[in-house]
DNA sequence: TAGATTGTTAATCGATTAACAATC
DNA sequence: TAGATTGTTAATCGATTAACAATC
């Protein structure tokens, strides 16, 4: 029973893992859709941009399998994976910043996808507080301890801007908080027990930069031969 | 001279290449914070959650260098990660969609730490058509080829509900847009030679509720022992 | 049955870590 | 000078790709 126990949690590859999330996300569009019952890896493999090995190499490590010349069952290979995120364990998350940014994530409806709920946003401005955002009415920070016990709250969103992201992170982690999901760009300081997620967008926004280098750069070369 | 053009971008490894994006970040704050002039691969490791040899590593591919027991001087590496980045050289964006992620987006101010500015947000709403979010007037989807030739835009933001977002990739890549950043959890479907950076922030979160899970999981094991 | 697709093992490739000489 | 830190080479580790048998 206790290996049962820590089975729980697979080991994958950290690449695989990454992956998986992709599938996840991939299949819950084509659950929604209901427009095929199977997919074949190299169908996936086409809507992901990585190759059809990979996809059956990373499906090797999960109890389903595909059959020859059909393909794997999505609803089966969702249930898996729902199963293996923990998506069925509904984790309540808080957000800290009613701007813009806070407010889309509030309304965001794909969250109950993975598993997760928005219970409370908070401002520091007055002028925010008592306002709705979405469901939501927005809470001072003084309530967060409040929601934080009655909700069993592990994960926060920072959404506040850059230069009050580490005072609120260490507000929050005097809280008690798990994981904070930070949407600032400041790099920030906390205990090694606490988790961080950075969800630095200008990464992204970088990676598309340098693509767009690459390509013309390639397209240079092949006019100059 | 054609070797020296070819050059400019220089083959990193991959992960490497993720990391150096990372420290663009980190050193961006700290010259702006000016509170040191240089910074050690230890101090470095440690904000970034990676080891101190990794970062030299890292930086052993730039032109760069460390002095031995004093570090790495911050606005020379800084210096070369912006040339290396195309900082420099400025690309317009837009943003299609004036929800609250659109406006957030707008609204951002690091854009010009690397090298971006947001020209313009449209929005096929007509009672969004008009208003302003931050500095920007909202335009109706008619006006992006116009918008798009005049400040030579080749990245676009998605900011537009999911069932949305294939049907306007569809019309941005039929406009000749060659990146699409796409905010939506659509995994989109456009010719191989368009660029998509998917922004799925849900991804974050699963990597959260799988962290928790872990330790968890590990406090179990050692209450049990 | 023939052909297509899965699943797995082995081979290759790439990234990280360890070790240590060079240097301030 | 002694000690700390950098930078590089070699060793290890992990991930991807190739090859192919199994199977529908």
């Amino acid at each position: 029973m206790k290996s049962e126990k820590s089975k729980e949690i697979l080991k994958f590859p950290k690449a695989t893992f990454e992956r998986l999330k992709q599938y996840h996300a991939l299949l819950t569009q084509l659950e929604i859709e209901q427009k095929q019952r199977y997919i074949l890896s190299e169908e996936i493999a086409e809507m992901l941009k990585i190759t059809p090995e990979q996809v059956r190499k990373d499906f090797s490590y999960l109890k389903t399998s595909g059959k020859p010349k059909v393909g794997y069952n999505i609803s089966e290979l969702l249930a898996e994976l729902d199963e293996l995120f923990g998506i069925k364990a509904n984790d309540n998350i808080i957000i800290v910043g009613a701007g813009n940014l806070g407010s889309a994530l509030a309304n965001y409806k794909g969250f109950q996808n993975i598993g997760a709920r928005v219970v409370a946003i908070f401002d520091k401005d007055q002028e925010k507080v008592g306002k709705m955002v979405g469901e939501l009415m927005v809470l001072p920070l003084k309530d967060i301890p409040r929601v934080v016990r009655r909700f069993h709250v592990r994960t926060v969103a920072i959404c506040v801007p850059e230069d009050a992201a580490q005072q609120v992170a260490d507000l929050l982690v005097a809280y008690g908080i798990k994981a904070i999901w930070n949407f600032s760009t400041r790099i920030l300081d906390v205990p090694n027990d606490v988790i961080v997620q950075n969800e630095d967008i200008t990464r992204g926004l970088l990676s598309i930069k340098h693509m767009l280098a690459e390509s013309e750069k390639r397209k240079y070369e092949n006019s100059e031969v």
